[in-house]
RNA sequence: GGAGGUAUUGUCUAAUGGUAGGACGUCACCCUUACACGGUGAAGGCAGGGGUUCGAUUCCCUUUACCUCCACCA
């Protein structure tokens, strides 16, 4: 056994061989219980930072804890690279647009270039030492899960649960896409409030005056006395002229501004909500690349046209003032552009009617940590659109279907001809309305949700083949609390559509991995931390060390100290087991343990049965804490007191040595699996410590069985932590009278009282602090109530 | 504006209705045949204000700060 242990050299190791002997390998056959996680795939939009090390971390854990308790663990990886995040990668990489490229051209290139992200994430996560099994590898653009989007997509169609429809969208103008609720983001931005005068006793006060052509009402408050009078009056629109009808509504409060506003198909969402409410015409005059489509304009952007139109308001005398200030605006949260609304046809999925079942499903799964189900909750019980599926972008999965030229009705592909590309394979038969045989394809592409939302089934193959059917409903969903509403709903909603069921019965919900000063880790806040940063100094078990150090649920910011801790543990947990190798020729087990000996089993069995319960309870942190305690109390106590047995050769110390050892490298296994498994090859397995102990081998720490307790109480375990605490206290007194521990002490007399108890086991006490008369008397020193001592040296 | 979470020594982080544990850092001591990348100790803490209680860091209310999600933003 190296003196030192280098990670750099082991772990590249241990890699190797956990990948040739396949040691994660998904065993759908046998007898085994399936355990199955449903992992979330990272959005290739970038490079990886220690956030994502975090959050992935988590399920790691579960993974290998389940492995060793005897599961055959489902764990697969998943990548999503379709849609929006990879698309804006590429086109800042290149610094080119789809639109400059073509449809085909970029999809290539895309499609080329995140080959080469997808092996640098894979290869990181397999640095990191992540136990899944690579066979399941799947990608949110592949063959395969575009032919499962697209089977999910027709039928919903044929359960009459999608539609098509014209409706107005948020939309960004930059990215040009229409984007869902969930890319949203506020900002506050400077801008200017406009005062007009619509008529003399009409002024409205707007930050969006260049949408003055598209205003069709004016709104006042409900019950708003100074402008009762207009409701129902009809008032020109100044520069254009046109009348629009003024209506009392309660969204608008008297005390903002003037009172009075306009209504823009369409400004913002209580345009869109008057605008379905009241009837109101429908005037876009944005366009799809956010340039001003109406006459007045001439095609200007929409910056260009709100100074226009300040310039003409204020040379007709329209204009009563403006004002600076700073608001709240809806951006996109990629671009941080401000959203716009325009009107087209998209697919939507209609759901709203089952909020009531969704909430069911919401309450059959079991979260960890519980309160994070009332996010869910609020997000069910807030949600008043149905879901947008369409996307205006070029690189994701394409809808399997056509319209027809003559009269638009849509032409759906067949299910055994999936996936389909609309642009490059035909329609199958006629128009069903107008039997014209002449089509073209859906543009738009799918929302990458729709895809990332149907992991179970592509986890099970839906619809591929039945080989994995076996692991729905999955066991467990890791992720973390971002993306409550999107990913975890999403999946529900898709799986009862599809199954009629929850799509995992369990999902555990992580916090997020910070930066040292506790930020969230930002491109843009420049404090984006890479695992590669660390890795060639510590490897990766300290990294994880750290990524265990937190409550499920709870945000972690990243310390370079605990990581370090980490690694001084590995260090320790070395050479403990050097320490242990010395003794691991010979054992004999005791049929009447020393004190000492029970006193350690003890606290293994304690370990053992608390860090079990914790760890089924996903309290991955406290079971480490659990195991951690005992590691420390067996290397800096239970060792040091029983040197002089194993200088002497003692074989029962040896016996106790060595089952504890075991069992904590097993327990210490989920969290530094590299440092374990050397161990285990190393000294465990060709030691030949395993086979003298009797037990079982394994091909790997990994397939090793979790220890078990046994259920047994020792005997005397009072009368043992009596003799610890007394060797404790004489191990202080050494270091208060200067004294190094292991030097020789004269004499200590102990209490009367402790004769009884202890009597038999004085040689214990000896040996463990080099003592070398014990009697029975009278104590000076107090340690505790009936226990008294005097120390001699 | 609403919902959820968090607030513990210089820093990071646990537990707990009755003496708040650990890590890093600091200081002191110990070169001990596994480890000085070590060991033994010491100093140092419950955000502010109310309430419940014999007793509150813990339970309740509230203020403040931060994080996440949602809504509003004329």
């Amino acid at each position: 056994m190296e003196s030192r242990y280098d990670p750099n050299i082991v772990e590249g190791k241990i890699r190797k061989f956990w990948e040739e002997n396949q040691i994660y390998k998904f065993e759908i056959e046998g007898k085994k219980e399936i355990f199955s996680i449903d992992t979330p795939p990272p959005t290739v939009s970038g490079e990886l930072h220690l956030g994502h090390a975090f959050s992935y971390s988590q399920a790691e854990f579960i993974a290998r804890y389940k492995r060793m308790r005897g599961y055959s663990v489902f764990y697969p990886f998943g990548l999503d690279n379709n849609g929006l995040p990879t698309e804006m990668l590429i086109e800042k990489k290149f610094d080119t647009t789809a639109e400059k490229l073509g449809r085909e051209k970029f999809v290539e290139l895309v499609r080329r270039e995140i080959a080469v992200y997808n092996e640098r994430y894979i290869e990181l996560w397999k640095k990191m030492g992540v136990s899944v099994d690579w066979s399941l590898l799947y990608q949110t653009i592949s063959p395969d899960v575009q032919k499962i989007s697209q089977k999910s997509f027709l039928e919903l169609n044929k359960m009459g649960r999608a539609y098509r429809k014209e409706a107005p969208a948020l939309f960004c103008p930059k990215d040009r896409t229409t984007v869902s609720q969930m890319e949203l983001k506020d900002k506050m931005l400077k801008s200017k409030i406009i005062y007009l005068k619509f008529s003399d006793d009409v002024t409205i006060a707007t930050t969006r005056p260049e949408l003055l052509p598209a205003c069709v009402a004016i709104f006042v408050g409900l019950d708003d006395p100074k402008h009762k009078h207009l409701v129902g009056k009809e008032i020109a629109v100044p520069i254009f002229g046109n009348k629009v009808k003024v209506i009392a509504d309660r969204r608008v409060d008297p005390e903002f501004g003037t009172g009075v506003v306009m209504c823009c198909t369409f400004g913002d969402q209580t345009d869109i909500e008057w605008y379905k409410q009241y009837n109101l015409e429908l005037k876009m005059i944005i366009d799809e690349k956010g340039r001003m489509d109406h006459p007045y304009y001439n095609g200007i952007k929409i910056k260009e046209a709100r100074e226009k139109i300040i310039k003409d308001l204020s040379e007709k005398g329209f204009l009563v003032s403006e004002e600076e200030i700073e608001h709240n605006v809806n951006v996109h949260d990629r671009c941080g552009t401000e959203i716009e609304f325009i009107v087209k046809k998209q697919w939507y999925i209609r759901y709203l009617d089952l909020k009531p079942k969704f909430l069911e499903l919401g309450s059959e799964v079991k979260w960890h940590p519980s309160h994070m189900k009332v996010r869910y909750d609020n997000w069910v019980n807030a949600l008043a659109w149905d879901w947008s599926i369409s996307r205006q972008r070029f690189f994701g999965v394409f809808f399997p279907m056509w319209y027809c030229k003559k009269c638009d009705e849509p032409h759906f592909a067949e299910e055994k001809d999936l996936p389909i590309n609309p642009f490059i394979d035909k329609p199958k038969g006629k128009c069903t309305k107008c039997e014209s045989e002449e089509f073209e394809p859906e543009t738009d592409v799918m929302d990458t949700w729709a895809t990332s939302s149907l992991t179970p089934l592509i986890n099970a193959r839906w619809g591929i083949d039945d080989k994995y059917k076996k692991i729905l409903p999955m066991s467990l969903r890791a992720q973390a609390h971002d993306i409550i509403s999107f990913w975890a709903f999403n999946t529900i909603v898709k799986s009862y559509f599809h199954m009629g069921t929850i799509p995992w019965r369990e999902i555990i919900i992580s916090g997020h991995g910070l930066d040292s000063k506790g930020q969230p880790m930002h491109k843009s806040a420049g404090n984006v931390v890479s695992p590669e940063q660390y890795l060639p100094k510590y490897g990766a078990d300290p990294i994880r060390y750290w990524a265990s150090s937190s409550v499920l649920g709870e945000d972690n910011s990243f310390q370079e100290k605990e990581v370090i801790t980490g690694s001084r543990l590995i260090n320790k947990l070395w050479n403990v087991t050097r320490f242990v190798e010395m003794t691991s020729q010979e054992f004999e087990r005791s049929q009447s343990p020393s004190l000492l000996d029970k006193w350690i089993l003890h606290r293994l069995e304690e370990t053992v049965t608390k860090a079990t319960e914790e760890f089924d309870n996903y309290d991955y942190f406290k079971a480490r804490s659990t195991i951690e305690a005992l590691f420390w109390e067996f290397s800096n106590d239970y060792m040091e007191f029983v040197k002089d047995r194993v200088y002497a050769k003692d074989k029962k110390v040896a016996y106790v040595l060595n089952i504890v050892l075991v069992d904590l490298v097993k327990m210490f296994a989920p969290f530094i699996p590299f440092v374990t498994e050397e161990i285990y090859q190393s000294v465990l397995l060709s030691g030949g410590t395993i086979e003298r102990l009797g037990w079982e081998k394994a091909k790997s720490i990994h397939l090793e069985s979790w220890p078990k307790s046994h259920g047994k109480k020792e005997k005397e375990i009072e009368d043992a932590l009596l003799l610890v605490r007394i060797i404790l206290f004489v191990r202080k007194w050494k270091h208060d009278n200067r004294l190094a521990l292991n030097s020789e002490i004269g004499e200590v007399v102990l209490s009367k009282e402790i004769e009884k108890r202890l009597g038999r086991y004085v040689d214990e006490l000896k040996s463990a602090m080099k003592i070398k008369e014990v009697k029975f008397g009278e104590g000076e020193l107090e340690l505790e109530e009936g226990v008294r001592l005097s120390i001699k040296a």
